[in-house]
DNA sequence: AAGCGAACCTGGCTGC
DNA sequence: TGCAGCCAGGTTCGCT
């Protein structure tokens, strides 16, 4: 589910029901997600205050006044729900609606504020690391990231710099998140949209020979700030079963241009062509072979 | 070195 | 209704 623009609805979501409240207890109901869980998990949490939630590319990190940050990742499935332990204290504050399977609740935090937030994962594709404050940045799930695409780094310099001599396809290299973090499968497929790139040309193909970057990388650079920042404001895409912290529904996913709709018809203005889906990297890609060039 | 495919795990949907 | 097969937002590993 999760790339960058549903991480920072969680962060968003989470954020005033955990930042400055207390850890009272952690309840962990099994052994592992993808990774196994620290040692001492629930005894390393308690007692320990929320100092800050941030987010770095699709990872989100918990400051606690341990000195630890607790990294969390969502994985394909993994979600966050909020509750009042008691309903009646804190009406129609933060109630759990949209649907789910309680068998997934793998991780419950209890909070001193009365809330709990739940971690639920089907697939367990997700994870949770303790790191101390200090060796965050050096940690291997961080250390290696690229840029954050919405941060202010990328420009159409940089992205050509980045895909410079690159031969693997476009959509490829824009999902790598060591060059640039946060973008996934969905977000790639409409930036090229957006941008009228083809995901299979050769991701070098956006610098010149004098090492410039083309017009389509101009228009790719804007094209990726665009769209992450408009499924940011419009609370991420819900895709089957996603929802946001609360329980409502993110719906960016209506503003899908191509992602998921194949054989419907081209919205670039103008255009006669039909979406198309291929596979790359045993990944669906969607796109308009009239269009994106 | 870079790039591809498989693997991790479960659930939902489609089609027979 | 049942079941097999395929698909899914991410990341890592091992093999070219």
């Amino acid at each position: 589910m999760p790339e960058l623009p549903e991480v920072e609805t969680v962060r968003r979501g989470l954020e005033p029901a955990m930042v400055g409240t207390v850890i009272t207890s952690v309840e962990q109901r099994r052994p592992n997600l993808r990774f196994p869980f620290p040692a001492n998990f629930p005894d390393r949490l308690r007692d320990q205050s929320v100092i800050g939630l941030g987010r770095r590319a699709k990872y989100l990190l918990a400051d606690l006044s341990s000195g630890d940050v607790l990294i969390m990742h969502l994985g394909m499935s993994g979600r966050f729900l909020i509750e009042a332990k008691d309903e009646r204290s804190r009406p129609g504050v933060y109630h759990y609606e949209a649907g789910g399977d309680r068998r997934h609740d793998h991780v419950v935090f209890h909070l001193g504020n009365g809330l709990t937030v739940t971690y639920n994962d089907a697939r367990r594709f997700g994870f949770m690391v303790l790191v101390p404050r200090a060796e965050l940045l050096q940690h291997p799930l961080i250390a290696k990231l690229g840029i954050e695409p919405l941060g202010n780094e990328l420009d159409a310099e940089l992205l050509a710099r980045l895909m410079a001599g690159r031969q693997a396809p476009l959509k490829a290299a824009l999902m790598d998140q060591g060059l640039i973090s946060g973008l996934g499968n969905i977000y790639v497929c409409e930036a090229l949209h957006r941008a009228g790139l083809s995901p299979a040309r050769a991701a070098g193909s956006l610098v010149t020979t004098a090492g410039r970057p083309t017009a389509g990388a101009r228009r790719l650079a804007i094209a990726i700030r665009d769209v992450l920042s408009e499924a940011v404001a419009a609370g991420g895409s819900s895709l089957r079963d996603y929802a946001q912290p609360n329980g409502s529904l993110g719906y960016f996913q209506h503003g899908f241009r191509v992602y998921d709709r194949e054989r419907e018809p081209c919205p670039t203005p103008g255009c006669r062509g039909t979406i198309a889906r291929m596979t790359q990297a045993g990944r669906s890609t969607f796109f308009c072979a009239s269009c994106q060039r």
